[in-house]
DNA sequence: CTGTATCCATGATGATACTG
DNA sequence: CAGTATCATCATGGATACAG
């Protein structure tokens, strides 16, 4: 088999793995939200309508831990917590860009014969 | 605004969507199993280890409810059913294509500091 | 072969209150 | 501001048995 093919059996463990990462309704959600310039607690969970703290606060360590984001603590008073994106969650745009389009489109779809 | 530009609400929006659609461990690969030649419930079934007739059956009218995949009954003796991918199924393509190669380089991303 | 019917364990998500 | 602690609820998925 040429270098870089997959057998499906691959191809399906690693989609799994993928969608276990960004599996959730709202990890994907947060990544763009500090992307697009909210790097603070408060202003992520307002960019989110829905979110609660508990599960925001449970789901900034997933993705901390899968080195998607970067937490820091400025010890100001009150203290202030940061969070960025690294440039490793920067690959997932391409995937990100392929999921907008596709649910811009299946909106249409549905639509279509509803 | 110009046209095909999204607000990072609406992008959000659109992920989430998508993320509806394909959410759960083995929606993708029930697609994949089935367009790599498995059309047969018991050969999905035996291309996706782990999985059981309840899951599958339920992922399957699943699937087909979202216009994925297209279920067509042979009333033969014993009755078979063939499941077909869709041609709007298709349009998946380059997001799983996106979450192979995604999945690919993450393992080796965890690897690296493990 | 192609499912359906139960029952059950677990995890994900949500509501609310409270702390440093 | 940035969370943690509890409690409640619900969806997902799994085990097993059975039916057409």
């Amino acid at each position: 088999m040429a270098a870089g093919e997959l057998t499906i059996d691959q191809k399906i463990k690693y989609v799994q793995d993928t969608l276990f990462v960004i599996s959730g309704k709202w990890k994907l959600p947060i990544l763009m939200a500090i992307n697009s310039g909210n790097n603070r607690f408060r202003d992520i969970q307002r960019a989110l309508p829905g979110i609660t703290t508990r599960v925001l606060s449970k789901e900034l360590k997933d993705l901390e831990e899968n080195r998607l984001l970067k937490r820091t603590v400025y010890n100001a008073s009150p203290a202030t917590v940061d969070y960025t994106v690294t440039t490793y969650c920067r690959n997932l745009k391409p995937l990100v860009d392929e999921m907008i389009k596709w649910g811009e489109n299946h909106r249409a779809e549905l639509k279509k014969e509803a």
